[in-house]
DNA sequence: GTAGTTCATCTCATTAAATGAGACACATCA
DNA sequence: TGATGTGTCTCATTTAATGAGATGAACTAC
């Protein structure tokens, strides 16, 4: 045995590399935001020839993952991926039986509400529904990700986890969580030790976002495993403490109904 | 020369075989719906080897474009893809523009509102805010696929394509429009001729869904093209005349304005 | 606890399929 | 019309994906 070392250094137990080069593309697509990407990003970002991205970049366009901007020699993101994004984001059958219920919060109460799940060390945003009153939020829209540790739905989120599989996420956002948004790992824990205590997490402050405030609580599944979280977010001269409560008792109606719901149709095959 | 035709059949000028299975994998895990795919259901459906369906599956699973399910030997649609469908969904900057106004609009009268895009023969939902009446709609929420024909804001984006490409569409959707919806070419056409003189659309009323109707306008840009269609939904019993004019009119204001600040940032580089 | 089942990975030879270089065709715009 | 940059083609090369079958790991049922 010879030749044991793969030639590609990094290439270790890897994807397919034509999968690693696609995503590469989408990346590079996405960072241009609705501007798209041009032949130029591509060809600086990446390490294929000419040819290879022309061959790719139709395969990704008859896949609907690409589509052509109106822009000669730019590409943009293909409504494939919305389709299959919004599927994505109905994991467990949770945002289905999560709208709804969001969209009644969010009118009775006029805050706004979102409902989130964990990603690896990020909390993805499957669902907002926005209230008549305004709201500044890390996450605009469906499909917003953050590192686990900012935002309320976060600290629900970590607060179910195991302690292990928690310190590892923390210990992992730990950087990014100080430089992006000014948050110390030690009020995270804090706030996880409020949200074990009372049922309910408040987020930790940074220096982002000041005049807003949230709550969240936590979907928890039979064994105590977290699904998801509920959270809400408003100005900060609107969380009195009777409004808190009243939404909070708000959030946990509605998510006792969804878990019922949600057993139901769970596990079953 | 004597290998000239390709071996597969099917091959002739296609994507790398790579992207397609990878896609072929994400459909039917998507078909599967918020349970996803096993195994099995791979097996069935593909006529590629069980390690290379891993090694797939793995790659796949390492892009983000799947998770494990928590049941065992099952996938779901990874979280990745919700991520970038709502970039994909952001084109040409449409729906962060239009997010707000639809909202807006939702609470004021109540009615659910969408914004649709054209995507190849289908219209594609990119964004939905609901408002406080209950309504049923084709599409459930962002990433709902409609083929061109069926609902108002069909019409609306079918208007103002070229007459070819409008025919084309049309004819190749129109088994599909008439046996999953009870919809016939020529009433689309008559709809619109009504689009066209009056500047929006009510939709072909097939059998499905006779309680409620709705309209829609196009957003065009400066050169007439539909960039994508602004459209609402409700009990038909809302729509009084009165009723009718105010949307009509709170829409076309909105309307008027996106399309003002999209001008700004559609073109420029 | 142990057997049975299914999921997942590994090894290695084979070969198909992706790649790069460079030429060429096609738009778009001045 | 000519210049620029986009998109495609051909063809030889070789990488990198593939299949068969064995093996290892995880969960289930008994």
């Amino acid at each position: 045995m010879t030749r044991d070392m793969p030639v590609n250094g990094s290439n270790t137990h890897q994807s397919p590399t034509t999968l690693v080069h696609a995503m590469q593309i989408l990346q590079i697509t996405a960072s241009g935001g609705h501007r798209g990407a041009s032949i130029d990003n591509y060809l600086d970002e990446l390490d294929f020839s000419r040819p290879t991205l022309y061959r790719l970049l139709k395969g990704l366009k008859q896949q609907g993952f690409l589509r052509s901007s109106p822009i000669r020699g730019r590409y943009l993101l293909g409504y494939e991926l919305l389709v299959l994004g919004a599927q994505a984001g109905n994991g467990a059958g949770l945002r289905d039986l999560a709208r709804p219920r969001l969209l009644a919060l969010a009118q009775r109460w006029g805050d706004s509400f979102y409902l989130f799940a964990r990603d690896g060390v990020n909390a993805v945003c499957l669902e907002v529904q926005n209230g008549a009153y305004p709201v500044g939020s890390f996450v605009r829209a469906t499909g917003g990700r953050l590192p686990l540790g900012v935002g309320q739905a976060s600290v629900a989120l970590l607060a179910y986890l195991g302690g292990d599989e928690r310190d590892e996420i923390l210990n992992h956002n730990a950087e990014r969580l100080m430089d992006e948004y000014a948050i110390a790992i030690a009020d995270i824990e804090d706030e996880i030790s409020h949200q074990l205590k009372h049922g309910y997490s408040r987020g930790v402050e940074g220096s982002l976002l000041p005049e807003y405030c949230g709550l969240a609580i936590p979907i928890l599944d039979h064994s105590g495993h977290p699904l998801g979280a509920m959270s809400c977010s408003m100005l900060k001269s609107r969380m009195t403490t009777d409004h808190k409560l009243d939404v909070l008792q708000g959030m946990q109606e509605e998510v006792a109904t969804m878990v019922n719901k949600a057993h139901g149709l769970l596990y079953l095959d």
